[in-house]
DNA sequence: ATCCAGGAGTCCG
DNA sequence: CGGACTCATGGA
């Protein structure tokens, strides 16, 4: 991780193949999305570092990417946490060198890998937020799952106000883990939603699940079986959170309805392709099927 | 109104 | 193991 301290604020110096704005774009997709904002070229992300709010502004400075705390002076705990936070959030330690390089030979991506060159795959760092806002996305559509998603952060998460505008944290599993069914169905979550959510909040706060341990077992198939034991987590939510909190560039949820549509939009099909046929599709994106499946993503935002 | 949504669990043979 | 059924509700 390269970055730079003055003090008052940071600089960290991304790695080849990073384009802030196209991210920036990815970030901008929902209008309901309140874990973070965009406001003239600048984003802003709520953190929390040793029980302290810290807020970050995070733009560009001649090709680094500057992290500002306009809402108090950081520490140096602070700052560091801070560009830790985005190395990770950005996916920062990934060399996409071989990504582009298989893409720019295959029929599906070598236009999108063009298009949006220098997206990195956005992460959800934290496991809870990670599990959450997969189950709350299961079978609905997007814009009811971001509903639901702001209504619970603005229940059970922590908020700081500056200047006016109030940026939100994702609430933490030990204040969920307390919650009834009937709390999370006042938010119109369904019973099975709330049952999952609850139980993987309890299950985090007593230790059985934990990012670190996940990481630790380093195998796909080791990590994929220990997330489809939890009830709740099939393969297409263990694939997500491998792809946007564990950083499995291989992770692959074939199954999703997004991945589904943007091949049909880039194959000009008249209906979503199978399985069978994206298992073909994909023969050669092994290694890359999360930054593959992202830029797909990407494809559907315009 | 009707169909689909960034699925998962359960049951059945 | 593979398939059908159930959950559950907003959006287009």
């Amino acid at each position: 991780m390269n970055w730079n301290d003055y003090h008052s604020y940071i600089e960290i110096t991304p790695p080849q193949d990073f384009t802030l704005q196209e991210c920036l774009v990815f970030l901008g997709r929902s209008e309901h999305e309140n874990l973070h904002q965009i406001r003239d070229g600048y984003l802003y992300k709520l953190i929390k570092i040793k029980d302290e709010l810290v807020l970050l502004k995070i733009g560009e400075a001649a090709n680094l990417i500057r992290v500002e705390f306009p809402a108090s002076a950081p520490t140096l705990e602070a700052r560091r946490k801070a560009a830790t936070y985005l190395w990770e959030w950005f996916d920062l330690s990934q060399e996409l060198e071989p990504f582009y390089e298989m893409a720019s030979s295959n029929m599906i991506l070598h236009k999108i890998v063009d298009e949006y060159r220098g997206l990195r795959l956005i992460g959800i760092p934290d496991l809870f937020e990670a599990l959450t806002w997969a189950i709350l996305g299961q079978q609905i559509n997007l814009a009811f799952a971001y509903t639901l998603k702001k209504r619970f952060v603005e229940e059970y998460g922590e908020s700081l106000t500056f200047e006016g505008s109030t940026y939100w944290l994702f609430p933490e599993y030990k204040a969920i883990a307390n919650c009834s069914i009937g709390d999370l169905k006042m938010l119109q979550f369904s019973t099975r939603k709330a049952e999952y959510i609850i139980g993987i909040a309890q299950l985090m706060t007593s230790g059985k699940i934990r990012k670190e341990d996940l990481l630790h077992l380093k195998d796909y198939q080791q990590i994929k079986q220990s997330l489809t034991a939890i009830r709740g987590v099939g393969a297409w939510t263990a694939d997500y959170v491998m792809m946007k909190c564990l950083h499995f560039t291989s992770a692959f949820p074939i199954a999703d309805v997004g991945l589904h549509n943007a091949l049909k939009i880039q194959l000009g099909l008249e209906r979503k392709p199978t399985l069978e046929e994206i298992e073909v599709l994909a023969k050669n994106w092994e290694g890359w099927q999360a930054y593959a499946t992202f830029y797909l993503w990407r494809s559907l935002y315009g």
